[in-house]
DNA sequence: CTCAACGGATAGAGCGTCCCCCTCCTAAGG
DNA sequence: CCTTAGGAGGGGGACGCTCTATCCGTTGAG
């Protein structure tokens, strides 16, 4: 404890261990590693020469705790394997680069409860922001989110109330579109292939709207498939196999995700039916995947690039402090026919 | 500022606000937040009742400067959106779940200097260990590395000299294995086909045991074509038409990943070529995604989930402060001949 | 009465940062 | 040549907020 700091090379490096090296104060090493306040050049190099060679990097726990700020945000997302919120956090970590905020993951597997103690970790560092997928939430989450007294963003879908801003697409209006698109095209005969996600408000909202759409044109699903788990692409060609041996005059399958769509498309071809003629297909997301398919499936883009850099922007747009919030903003995804429905 | 805390909805709330509201001082409702100490049943409801409905959160800010802990797991990758790290992402987070650790992720997109910045940032957290993947790092990080005082575990690779400890396999030896295997199987024109990256020292590494294993068959490659940026499966159709065109006698295209290669089993499909009778195919890395492809595409598995779960061990199992280190755990993949090489 | 369980009080510790102030140095004015 | 204003550069000390450590006091059971 009393031997001086070059004696023990395991200790850990303060400021005052590169002030003493430099001969400065403390104040100015902190002021040059910040870049903030006057310092002569001369000074700045002897103290960023010292603060290399003896490998010293700032202790930002020490640095948040006095300053109040913390330059973090924290990204509340359910999963990263689905190749939707990867592209997510790109549109985020492009706008907050030149913003010197940095972007921090949390994944929640859309089991509510993880959701709870990822947001309440996060809160715990007292970030800047905080960008949350979706709207529902468990109570104890939600009070957790209006108390924290920092800009909430969330994000992906809008139908619904939420905390302080939200970015994102109606789900439900998505899936109407998609179900006109598909009713305009001259089929009748439709099925849903989900995965079966009791969490996944979005998914379902889709459904729902997609439903809504068909009861409107007097139709009614011919034909539903659920599954969980697995590969994707390997579920989606499963369960087309059931749905068409189970129903074979369906004329459409509407999959919730793009990936079990890929994974029918893949079956369909296989089997040589007739797409889009006898057949047509539909997924959701755009996912830069299906590009390299035989054929393209019809999609729809949900803007998830944008989503990333709207929210971004509302966190790093947010005067210090000052508690705003209320912003919603409504992006509208394009339907991308592609080759697998009729035109 | 000398207003009571009660006047103010959104000032943030501490440790006292929740002591005032329980009737029970500040060390004890610490006492009951950390599961640390005595406390009666009775009191630890009575405390936890009062944080859940003020909404506090605890600053970990403050907690982690006097503790001088942090629960926190800095792991550092290339990217997130080739689906081989949210593998190795979920055997860290299996392991440190039950530990009272917790990942945080940092995506250096495979330049060197975003690692530098990355690393830093993750040290300047101080947190309990540091995951990195691969073995290169420039001298700054390096340094960095060394000096951090916590356990540093390199991922991925093993062909090299790690800064702590290692665990991954090597891709060297993976590369052999594979010439090896397709060479065994007749294959005699064999071309390679990757993604242009520098930085990829892994993909670099396989390729260089490969063709050591030609060498050492007397054969060389017949060709090479790289490429790099947009969709992986698309650039796989491309790269695959390109080398089918200008050397239409090869009869094996060896892919740096399952992704480009995948993409390379549906172009050679759809153009009704005899797979593998006449050509055959390999990738790398096991990816789930090929289980849902018309053919099983030959590949190898990298150990993901293993390699994150080995690594996790380690840090969660270091005797605190104890820096020992020195740990190497070199796993070995298996070849997984799948449809498109001759047995 | 003893002992254990429970929990209060108080005094730092931890490492930067913020605000305020001082010290030079330069340059213009007298 | 001296004086003085002004500003750049840099120092001093007070926090920030929670956890820890130590030392006690209280209470109830045996």
């Amino acid at each position: 404890m009393a031997t001086p700091p070059a004696q023990d090379p395991r200790r850990t490096l303060t400021l005052r261990d590169v002030s003493e090296a430099s001969g400065v104060s403390e104040m100015t090493v902190s002021r040059v590693l910040r870049n903030r306040g006057d310092v002569s050049e001369a000074t700045r190099e002897r103290v960023l020469q010292a603060a290399r060679t003896l490998g010293y990097v700032p202790n930002k726990i020490a640095g948040a705790l006095a300053s109040q700020r913390v330059n973090l945000v924290g990204v509340v997302i359910p999963s990263l394997s689905n190749m939707v919120f990867p592209e997510v956090m790109t549109g985020i970590s492009e706008v907050l680069e030149d913003t010197g905020l940095q972007p921090v993951v949390g994944v929640t597997n859309y089991a509510p409860d993880r959701e709870e103690a990822v947001i309440y970790e996060m809160l715990s560092w007292r970030p800047t922001g905080l960008i949350v997928a979706g709207l529902e939430h468990s109570p104890a989450a939600r009070a957790m989110l209006a108390q924290a007294g920092v800009p909430i963003v969330e994000i992906m879908d809008i139908d619904g109330t939420p905390v302080d801003s939200a970015v994102g697409i109606s789900h439900r209006r998505a899936g109407r579109q998609m179900a006109e698109a598909i009713i305009a095209a001259g089929y009748r005969r439709i099925a849903f292939l989900g995965t079966q996600m009791p969490n996944d408000h979005r998914a379902k909202k889709r459904l729902e709207g997609f439903e809504e759409a068909l009861a409107k044109a007097g139709l009614t699903l011919a034909d539903r498939e659920f599954y969980s788990g697995g590969s994707a692409l390997l579920k989606g060609r499963e369960m087309t196999e059931a749905v068409l041996a189970r129903s074979p005059d369906v004329d459409f399958l509407y999959y919730s995700n793009d990936m079990i769509g890929a994974g029918g498309l893949l079956y369909c071809l296989e089997k040589g039916l007739d797409v889009p003629g006898k057949i047509g297909l539909a997924g959701f997301n755009g996912v830069e995947l299906l590009d390299g398919l035989p054929r393209r499936l019809a999609t729809m883009d949900a803007c998830r690039l944008e989503i990333g850099r709207r929210a971004a922007e509302i966190i790093a747009g947010q005067p210090h402090q000052g508690v705003v919030g209320g912003e919603v903003i409504e992006l509208f995804p394009t339907l991308q026919p592609g080759d697998t429905i009729r035109r």
